[in-house]
DNA sequence: TTAAACTTTCAGTAATTATTGAAAGTTTAA
DNA sequence: TTAAACTTTCAATAATTACTGAAAGTTTAA
């Protein structure tokens, strides 16, 4: 498989922007290629057009899988596995930012917790703890806040996203209804 | 400096997240440290406390300040620099994710911007053209969302963050206004 | 059953990233 | 000036992470 200069173009860019995606640069390349090819690919032509082996395919494939990113499709009398973007880009978008999620935000909340329960023994941990308790607080907002943004139709969110500039507004709106 | 079980295991926690928050391993170490203290640290007290070199602190501490997360001190007298938290748990955590943005998005809408100009030269260009003026409008959104969110007020965040479940009937309310 | 057509696994190795520590640089006080 | 008290730099190396390719595993058709 040849790929024209523009697409080689982004699906190395998707590569190099992969490990600050939160996954390392083949498996950008893999997200980039399967985005930005209207086809379904085979494990084959993944490795072919990349260059890389085939049991790093293999093992992307698993990756893209476990952050909910790639689907297999298969042809009536082939026995290929036929891969491509799971949704559309918001709904990708929407995976990798839940994952992110998961993996940033959950554990150290997990911690924390624990953390806040013991006393503390000291001026030191005194002080410790409070911090511990904001940490804890804010992430706590940000997971509800993520919790909630995903239950919103997409209708919703495309308002919420394109208020832009009026959301300050909206919200001294709701203030004053809810004063009343 | 002999850090307490429960001051240790939380700078260890921050080490382990690092990476996944955008640094390495020593510098999420510095971050937990640093947070965790009420007192500012000088670069020896940092590279005893979490046994590293005092090259590395140093290195770590450039890296930090690239961040905005850590600011110095100098106490009258004293030759030495101390290290402290640049602002609130809040303002870390903007600072954060602020910097992200520009590591994670910023790069890619300009590759997108350049690459949605060109005209395509067949039909695969064309919808990998598709492709990514859907992603760049994905970004474009997501950015312009950030900045706004940098432009309220500490209080009006607070509230929007509140809000929780009731947004998205503050959306459907403010759909409704604008329509009559 | 066998074998063809595929996929997965994983030990060995390559590539990348992080760390040390010694040397060089900087600042201040005497 | 000198030297003490600090910080920074960077070449060498350690640690981590990613990749290959051969072998093992799986599925299906005949």
């Amino acid at each position: 498989m040849n790929l024209s200069p523009k697409i080689e173009n982004f699906v190395l860019h998707c590569g190099e922007m992969g490990s600050r995606w939160g996954f390392n640069r083949t498996i950008g390349q893999m997200v980039g290629l399967l985005v930005i090819n209207e086809k379904p690919l085979t494990a084959n032509e993944i490795a072919d057009a990349l260059k890389i082996s085939r049991g790093n395919v293999s093992m992307g494939i698993k990756e893209l899988q476990s952050w909910q990113l790639a689907k297999v499709h298969h042809i009536p009398g082939d026995r290929k596995e036929y891969y491509s973007p799971n949704g559309s880009i918001w709904d990708l978008a929407n995976k990798v930012f839940e994952e992110r999620r998961k993996r940033e935000i959950d554990p150290t909340l997990t911690l924390l917790r624990d953390q806040i329960l013991d006393n503390a023994n000291s001026a030191e941990e005194k002080y410790a703890q409070e911090q511990m308790q904001s940490i804890h607080d804010l992430l706590e907002t940000v997971t509800k806040w993520s919790a909630e943004l995903q239950r919103l139709s997409p209708e919703q969110l495309q308002t919420l996203m394109k208020l832009g500039s009026s959301v300050g507004k909206v919200i001294d709106l709701k203030d004053k209804l809810l004063r009343k």
